[in-house]
DNA sequence: CCCGTGACGGGGG
DNA sequence: CCCCCCGCCACGG
């Protein structure tokens, strides 16, 4: 009934973004799935986007699942993502997190 | 209103 | 470490 999804999606989506431990990284699909919407990675990335005038989202632990910083084009400079990450000490070498198995960060773990 | 374009991901050739 | 198609849906032209 009421909650068709996409009227909260963008909030359901930062929720979880806040819960991504310092350190570590997800996927914008790993977010999609948890939320029920496995097929909505793309707005997943959206709403990264869009998070720029919200606080508290660390959108620079979000990458693809490849753990590629597919959206670093979007944080300004020219490595600012990349740079916000490696402060928190995750490796990153030509946009690719290293050792991105170990530190990625499954938002349905928290179940 | 239709259409191209994505911070994506899965599947197929 | 090629190629293409599909589903997803918000936004701008």
């Amino acid at each position: 009934m009421t909650l068709a999804g996409n009227e909260n999606f963008f909030e359901r989506v930062y929720e979880v973004a806040r819960k991504i431990p310092y350190g570590r990284v997800t996927s914008y699909g790993a977010i999609a799935r948890v939320l029920g919407s496995p097929q909505s990675a793309r707005m997943v990335g959206w709403a990264m986007n869009a998070s720029k005038n919200i606080e508290d989202v660390p959108a620079h632990r979000v990458v693809n699942r490849n753990g590629l910083l597919t959206g670093k084009s979007h944080f300004g400079g020219t490595n600012a993502m990349q740079q916000l990450l490696e402060e928190e000490g995750v490796k990153v070498v030509e946009g690719q997190i290293q050792n991105f198995q170990d530190i990625f960060w499954d938002p349905s773990d928290e179940l």
